[in-house]
DNA sequence: GTTTGTCAACCGTCCGGCCGGTGCAGTCAG
DNA sequence: CTGACTGCACCGGCCGGACGGTTGACAAAC
């Protein structure tokens, strides 16, 4: 998938609204993932809805897949830059990682979770393009792994806190009913005394 | 949706191969879905893999959206069904339904990672093409989650090891790779700590 | 006991529409 | 003169769905 990055960096500040086009595009198709589903993101809809002609759309992305490619590398550099602010404000502790994905999945503010809808959407999207494209996020969730896993933790005990944080994910995306309040800070403090150095 | 169950329970055994024509059909969209992806299932491709014509699986399933509900109902049932099979097969416990969802993660025979494959991407052709199909595996869930509820443990414990169970499920599904045989049974033993009655 | 009718279970073809992608002529800023 | 587009026409393909048969089993009519 030929994509070399933009075009140049920044050539053309001449926007209407927006960053430059790219990011506008991207932005467009995002917005149309997350409200109306994968079927939708058509190369029609996504260049109305940036406000761009099919071909000035094609400019940049030359064909769907590119435009999906695009997509999924943008959003592994924010997951990653996600974690890691997250992280950097976590208090210094043994289980520093473990504690920030703690701290990632229930302190979330309100305005983050339609973020992570927007992401799972266009995750999806990506996967059923092809799986292949999920690669750069595959990367940056190993990465974060591997800083769970140098955790002064009994071995399993991380892991296992990463693997709940993405099976609630995951229940969001997909609509399961999600546990009130109460039984979601029960549930945070389960997970919690996995996070404790002792036992 | 009108579905309406079979026309007729079993009125014709005239079959050249497998089951009647509607399981054939089921079976062979699932194959599809699982092995080319949710793009490549079609009508006419879930016909001919059934050995069918397109006529024909029209005629048992008038849309593809009654192909999918079709296939979803059949997954629900059948994963309701996997889970109160290795719920009975749990010696009793205080947190048996619990354990049963550890085991259920973690002592899978080999075959079962394939079905588990396939239901995932029936699960996500449904989702992909309209999100409210997932209703009926939505229940089966919420039931398997009454019952984790009414384990003897500590609040938040059951879900937190039903979360996890998801988080590994979904990590599979989409190859994130999996943690090696060492981690995986300390993971589990980290779970399994939140499935004992004391503390 | 043959004819006739009926009905479920299909088969095969066709259509309309959409979607990704191409091509090109033209525009306009710098 | 070039790079960054616009606007539009168009194609080739595929996909969901509709429709008009056809077949074969069984039953009632004669």
């Amino acid at each position: 998938m030929p994509d070399g990055s933009s075009p140049a960096a920044e050539p053309r500040p001449r926007a209407p609204e927006g960053g430059d086009a790219r990011t506008r595009i991207l932005d467009a198709a995002e917005r149309i993932v997350q409200a109306r589903g994968v079927p939708a993101l058509t190369l029609e809809a996504a260049a109305r809805e940036a406000g761009v002609s099919k071909g000035g759309l094609l400019y940049h992305f030359a064909s769907k897949e590119a435009l999906l490619a695009g997509l999924l590398n943008r959003l592994a550099d924010h997951v990653e830059a996600e974690f890691l602010a997250v992280l950097e404000a976590e208090p210094p502790h043994p289980a520093r990682a473990t504690r920030a994905v703690l701290a990632w999945i229930f302190d979330h503010p309100e305005a983050a979770c339609e973020k992570h809808q927007r992401a799972a959407a266009v995750f999806l999207a990506a996967f059923h393009h092809d799986p292949a494209l999920l690669d750069p996020i595959r990367a940056v969730f190993r990465r974060i792994r591997d800083r769970l896993r140098a955790d002064a933790l009994p071995p399993g005990h991380a892991l296992a806190v990463m693997a709940a944080g993405d099976g609630l994910f995951m229940a969001r995306v997909f609509g399961m009913d999600a546990p009130e309040a109460e039984e979601m800070a029960a549930l945070r403090a389960a997970l919690a005394t996995l996070a404790e150095p002792r036992a």
